[in-house]
DNA sequence: TGTACATCAGTGAACGCGCGTTCACTGATGTAC
DNA sequence: TGTACATCAGTGAACGCGCGTTCACTGATGTAC
């Protein structure tokens, strides 16, 4: 199974029968295909074109182009959760810092830097999550990070529950909106940064 | 050029050679593509079908596609612009109703009732706003119920002006971002109504 | 250490689809006289 | 009130594109003996 170390692309000089990891290949193209042009964009031809493989070769690898879509969403979800864990971690050490302003910068600048990423793992270009169990899990996975933030928040004699759900979902949604606010041009000249900066001020909405 | 009162479809009792108002028509069916497949489903072979006309006929009233969506989102922005005006305007006849609350809840219900007008509209689907003159200028006529909202808010000896723009965007942001989660399926089975009355009290987000 | 063979991961051709868009055209309409 | 004619709003055929997906296939690989 395993060939050995390969580069990603295949390697025009010595061009083998097998790839190598083509699964992990099609996947790295197809993130590249998302910065470019979105969930659009992201087409089993075109990546099987980039890798200098044939069309169907993929089909080894995706039952179709909705499995390719879902897995990238994964990895998505992944680096996402991850990004959303440091941003946390990185606050449990200062007493000053505040979590959920740290996670909502983060939040913001994860889908300036990727926007296309941002929008398949949001948009409806995979349109039955139920359908990718794998999926499912990996937004559980990356929405740990919000409920330890959470908790954290609330500790032992704060406010209810059911309040501090509400706290999280309204940091989620202002955060989201911004984000797509954002990459959808909606707010042009704005200094991204600044805004998500502003808009996570403490000044409360009203 | 106006033939008469015409239904908005072909009357297939009489064919006519002249439609009567196919750009209306055009954009009446292209509001309903909207609602069935969201932006992509918008589609001007579908529409000509749709209204049993040649498909060629269509580049008579839309120069091409983008045009054709363009329109599109300039009828989207006007009918809500409309939605938040009307719900500014009834607040201003009680003194202890919200401005803000009010339109943030009307526009969560314009997005929950029109997803695929609302993408549209916020979305990518159009690339090049500022290739569409008037949709720019629908977008600052819809924009202006908020401006009024923001200056009501503040009034003379209020805040600051960039307060007001703050807190005009994050009320935006907030909105807009529950607006998004719900239609994209991140909040199953919460009740869209609930949880925008919810995320709109005045309990300030921390 | 060799070898037969099952299995795996590719290939290339092809199908069918739906789309945007162009072309030369024709039927319908409105208007100047 | 009629009529010639310019203009407008349609038609139908066609082109080219890129896509997803299936099919029968073949080269490469790993393994049991």
């Amino acid at each position: 199974m395993i060939v050995g170390t390969m580069t990603s692309r295949q390697d025009p000089g010595k061009t083998r029968y097998h790839h190598g990891d083509l699964r992990a290949a099609l996947l790295a193209v197809g993130d590249e295909l998302l910065d470019e042009g979105g969930p659009v964009a992201v087409t089993l031809r075109e990546a099987a074109r980039r890798l200098g493989v044939s069309a169907t070769a993929t089909y080894r690898h995706f039952r179709d182009r909705d499995a390719y879509l879902g897995a990238l969403a994964v990895l998505g979800f992944e680096a996402f959760g991850q990004a959303m864990n440091e941003a946390f971690q990185a606050t449990q050490a200062r007493a000053d810092a505040s979590p959920l302003q740290a996670m909502g910068l983060a939040y913001v600048r994860f889908a300036v830097a990727r926007p296309g990423r941002f929008r398949l793992m949001f948009g409806p270009a995979v349109a039955d999550r139920s359908a990718h169990p794998a999926l499912q899990q990996a937004i559980e996975q990356a929405s740990l990070a919000f409920r330890c933030a959470a908790s954290a928040k609330t500790g032992p004699g704060g406010p209810t529950d059911q309040q501090a759900v509400l706290t999280m979902l309204k940091a989620w949604a202002l955060v989201h909106g911004l984000s797509q606010l954002v990459i959808d041009g909606m707010l042009p000249g704005q200094e991204p940064e600044m805004l998500a900066r502003a808009v996570l001020q403490a000044a409360p909405s009203r």
